[in-house]
DNA sequence: CCCCAGGCAGTTA
DNA sequence: TAACTGCCTGGG
């Protein structure tokens, strides 16, 4: 993991980092607030502020950031103290499926994002497909978040928090086509602003905070173990979903197998790094179109 | 028209 | 505790 920062005013290069697919970081169902845009730059918005990322061979570049912000914010946000190669090479031992996956989604990254939005995306996320997830938390953004300002052409704004969230109608919220998730988005906002659940959750074990999710309306054992990985740092958290569940049948079991036993497979075979060979496995059956 | 989508909650047996 | 079923909404 080698690899160099290079502060300039105006962007913020980092050369030499491997690891880095904005294709494969972006479009693999982790995060929903971030676009390929007209200029075909990937742009995103998170701690109500706005950043692009260039990548070429050699530099992946960061621009409208400054070098406080990337090193206090962006920095962990996409997982750079991350060793990706140390967990590759861990996961591809006696594992010929996963050599496979790793392959083909060289560069995955696991992103490390804000657990309120976390929390609320992945409520919207239940039985819901990704264009319409991105659509509604869109909408609730423009609605109800900080405006931040115009970036390239477009008003941005960031994720509303709980506290504003709470106070809205289950009209509101359904004028921003969440359907019936409007209850649960917004007693969840209820529990969180009451300090119920709060960032303390970084320092429990991935067991103890599976259950404590689980106890917010919207949110079961998959919603959960999202906001495990993609929030809390609990990479040993491993995510069953529908095509999760098809793909690892088709390469793991070779039979119709049930959610509980693939996850204690998963958890057994991938131990600490599971949530990593989540993202793989995922992206790779997606990619082969397995289970369709 | 029907079916389904990166599940959850509520109800049964 | 396992198995069902309904659910907002929009696209195929």
């Amino acid at each position: 993991m080698k690899y160099n920062i290079i502060y300039k005013p105006e962007k913020i290069t980092v050369k030499g980092l491997k690891q880095f697919n904005p294709v494969h970081i972006f479009e693999c169902g982790q995060c929903f607030r971030w676009n390929k845009e007209d200029n075909g730059i990937y742009t995103g918005i998170a701690h109500k502020k706005v950043i692009s990322v260039i990548k070429s061979e050699e530099n992946t570049i960061f621009e409208n950031v400054d070098k406080n912000d990337f090193d206090t914010i962006w920095f962990n946000y996409f997982d750079l103290r991350r060793d990706y190669q140390e967990i590759q090479d861990d996961l591809r031992k006696n594992d010929k499926v996963m050599c496979q996956a790793i392959d083909f989604g060289e560069g995955i990254r696991i992103l490390n994002q804000e657990l309120w939005e976390t929390i609320v995306s992945f409520i919207i996320s239940a039985n819901n497909n990704i264009p319409r997830i991105k659509k509604s938390i869109e909408m609730i953004c423009e609605r109800y978040g900080d405006y931040i300002g115009t970036y390239n052409g477009k008003k941005r704004y960031g994720f509303p928090d709980p506290h504003i969230i709470k106070q809205l109608s289950e009209a509101d919220l359904k004028a921003c086509n969440v359907g019936y998730r409007a209850s649960y988005i917004i007693g969840a906002a209820s529990y969180f602003d009451n300090g119920r659940l709060t960032q303390k959750l970084n320092h429990v074990s991935a067991e103890e905070s599976q259950k404590k999710l689980i106890a917010l309306p919207g949110v079961g054992p998959k919603v959960a173990h999202c906001i495990n990985v993609f929030s809390l740092e609990k990479r040993e958290a491993f995510p069953v979903d529908v095509w999760i569940k098809r793909i690892m049948e088709h390469l793991y079991f070779n039979t119709p197998t049930s959610t509980k036993k693939i996850q204690e497979f998963a958890d057994n075979k991938f131990g600490l790094w599971a949530g990593y060979a989540q993202q793989y496995l995922f992206y790779y059956g997606r990619e082969m179109n397995i289970g369709k």
